[in-house]
DNA sequence: AGACTTATCTACCACTCGTTACAAAAGTTG
DNA sequence: CAACTTTTGTAACGAGTGGTAGATAAGTCT
């Protein structure tokens, strides 16, 4: 098919790796030494292929929105506002103890400040995760046009306030949290969300 | 007083200095240039006065806890439970806003993943936000006590709530999200604490 | 005054950073 | 086969990293 000599590596795996290393250690923290050794191929190879250390953190941001996918479909898929929020708390409880990652939420361990030469890495991380709370709050207005959501609520305040819980447990799971805790927290984190069309109840 | 030749700086101005750039740029980012640059002094003043550069992060955690503590006071004697998660969120919604600052929070800016030779770093971070923690859980556990927090209420678990919509709070302002944004998540947040001694009502 | 103690400055250390020439290797195409 | 195209490994680039000698300056002590 293509000419030239073929690529050695499998690409998607090698993004895996990337963005394991970028996970663990930030944007930053990563060096092309990691970099290169978990992906088992050496810098031209990575350059070749990704242009950049920055290039390859956008791969690898690429491939985390493509995995993220799927799970986010389930969670907007919810049949009431708080079957969404509740979707979503738990979802993000599981995904950031998920032991076969590194813990806690890639796009904010990958660096909310950076040094000199990466001043934008952080704006690029955060609008990653600007898109989820985006998601949400359609999906919210929606929920409010559809009489699911209390007259008084305000679906973007919702919105904004699931993501901002879901960032804090990812540096709550950063610092060694266990699942149950982030259970505990999308637990609680649930009894602020309005019930069904009503005033709510006992919250813990 | 002290024999020697006298130091030239004031320390405590430095320490000032030394956390706007940690805070800003966190601690791998922070490059010994910019730490003396804003400082006013020369590697070896800073050497023979912090140790390290770690050392010197540490005097600024201490310096940021120091300034902290009058607000956490404040914050621990509101009258009753949601008193106090009320004046924490707020505190927290303007403090991480203050322009006077870089945005955010030191403890959760300064990094949440380091490169290789600092990972102590983020575990040093965690403790110090764990702190915030335990002192809200003390005074929630004294609240039941005293009656003030409904029979289910799990103080563990609303402190742990609490402090984790402040990092979350932190990530958000790290974004650039202005004051206004975070005084609604507080004031979202706060729905999911319980009212008085009964039941909730409706929230937002 | 002179001995002593501490801070400051200039210059530099060894090392690591992200990145890239260059040539050899491994394929496809005529 | 030879011409062409792309990838790979070795080795290095200049710039910047955290950290430090060593000499000098600025004070206090006897």
């Amino acid at each position: 098919m293509t000419m030239g000599r073929p690529r050695a590596f499998c690409t998607e795996k090698a993004l895996d790796e990337a963005m394991e290393v970028f996970w663990r250690h930030g944007y930053d923290g990563a060096t092309l030494a990691m970099l290169t050794k978990a992906m088992g191929i050496k810098p031209p190879s990575l350059y070749a292929a990704f242009g950049s250390k920055e290039g390859l953190l956008k791969a690898a941001l690429d491939r985390y929105a493509e995995r993220r996918s799927a799970h986010m479909r389930y969670v907007l898929e919810g049949a009431t506002a708080r079957d969404v929020a509740e979707r979503f708390l738990s979802s993000i409880a599981e995904s950031h103890t998920d032991p076969a990652n590194p813990p806690g939420c890639l796009l904010v361990q990958g660096g909310l400040a950076c040094g000199a030469g990466s001043e934008n890495i952080p704006f690029e991380l955060a609008a990653r995760r600007a898109q989820t709370e985006t998601e949400l709050r359609g999906r919210f207005l929606r929920a409010r046009d559809e009489g699911d959501l209390p007259e008084g609520s305000d679906p973007a305040a919702l919105a904004r306030f699931l993501s901002t819980v879901a960032s804090g447990m990812g540096v709550l799971a950063s610092s060694g949290a266990d699942r149950e805790a982030l259970r505990e927290v999308a637990r609680v984190s649930l009894a602020a969300f309005p019930r069904g069309r009503g005033a709510g109840e006992a919250p813990a």
